[in-house]
DNA sequence: ACAAAAGTGTTTCTAATACACCCATGG
DNA sequence: CCATGGGTGTATTAGAAACACTTTTGT
């Protein structure tokens, strides 16, 4: 007896969100390479078929370098997506005849959420392109890479709830009230007021006043903030309890 | 270019929570049949590999079909185990080759969590011996299933953080206040006044009391309640906000 | 002066906690 | 009668929410 046990390869795919100017949250979306594809198909996940003497982790830690050529990422890991028909579009299959040089007939991909401060230079090692997507304008992408998207925002919502101080990996390093705020209001379904917002937001000591003040905006220039990470671990929060 | 992409065989090892009359968490384990294996390594978790046209959700679904008798469990993806090491042991890679009939060098795992009220019968068309096993007492197990165990533990309290109803999966139907104190206990870090947990819980319309009560007990007889979850739908609440 | 957002102070109200008290049952 | 736990009611308090008011800067 035996049976059709599968025997496949094994992907990892990183969702990398950033917080943008306009406050919209972004993810970071790379170009593949394949003729008589359609342009609108061009575009996918960062990701890599793992190694035989590698771990997922490992894996997803190794992609996400190569993407930013930064070198410690907050990364989670989220959800093994696996159904047999996830790559059976021909486009997907040539592609990955030619990425990989092997037959590959089925594919199952471990997906890694990441958090990544918009204004950082993308400095990758082995895409050509790699660009933000604002989370509404992302096109229609290879294999099941939009569902994967899709189930991620869940996904990060539930991470900054379980934790809050990895929201400010999404924040760059000085930062206003109001720029927390308008995330704090993308990633929640709580809706606070932005004054009790201010209010407790400033009552917590891991998040520290600056000297420094907005320059040319056309109202009261806001203080900006830094965040205190060790006075944060030694009295752990949650921002709304 | 055609670096060492793993190539590998994909099994799904499932958790199984319950909750027994001394008050503790227990998990489900199988025996394993290995000549010249010691005995303490003959339990592990129940588990498959997947087939090649299954979703490992549906395979997940299928071990705890096979597993208990139960056609519908709750069940929760939550994490997949793929470090190269961890199927290296002798005894395991033998049991592997007896158990599928094949050469397999590396295995990676995705592992479910899944509850199920104790007391409810166990048939399974799988396994001769299934037995449960309070959490503390929970021997030397093969492969990194002692690993898994332990992050379920974690998972399974995020669980229930974020969605209490699925806490009467692991009561009888009919259930005494204390009964779910004590679980909450087991399972959550918060710790609430009993007398206050009461009045809460009698505050909640899903949670509706019986005309039933103890018998034999050397004290007051506390009434049995039971779960709707209809009701629960509706207004969905966290136990504690 | 006005608009727009920063930032502070005050009040209200809900809900968590502490705790007192009565009830029921077995020994 | 006492011990044990069931179950209810009340007072206190912390903190979330609502909102008024002052400050600062550009136009």
């Amino acid at each position: 007896m035996s049976p059709n046990f599968i025997h496949t390869y094994v992907s990892v795919d990183c969702v990398v969100f950033g917080f943008d100017h306009e406050n919209r949250l972004n993810i970071l979306l790379v170009q593949r390479h394949v003729d008589d594809v359609p342009v609108e198909m061009q575009r996918k996940l960062p990701g890599s078929l793992i190694f035989s003497d590698e771990d997922v982790d490992d894996a997803a830690e190794r992609v996400l370098h190569e993407l930013t050529g930064i070198k410690k990422m907050v990364l989670k890991q989220f959800k093994c997506f696996a159904d047999p028909e996830r790559a059976n579009n021909m486009h997907d299959i040539k592609w990955m005849g030619e990425e990989y040089k092997q037959d590959i007939d089925r594919i199952i991909t471990v997906a890694y959420l990441s958090l990544c401060k918009i204004d950082h230079k993308i400095n990758s090692s082995k895409y050509d392109t790699v660009d933000w997507f604002p989370f509404d304008e992302i096109p229609s992408l290879p294999f099941d890479h939009n569902k994967i998207i899709k189930e991620s925002l869940i996904e990060v919502r539930r991470w900054i709830e379980m934790d809050f101080s990895i929201i400010f990996e999404l924040l760059p390093k000085k930062f206003t009230i109001r720029q927390l705020y308008q995330l704090y209001c993308a990633l929640s379904e709580k809706k606070i007021d932005i004054k009790n917002f201010h209010k407790r937001i400033s009552s917590f000591n891991y998040i520290i006043p600056m000297d420094e003040i907005e320059t040319n905006v056309s109202h009261r220039a806001a203080r900006y903030y830094k965040f205190d990470a060790k006075m944060f671990k030694k009295n752990n929060t949650k921002l709304i309890k």
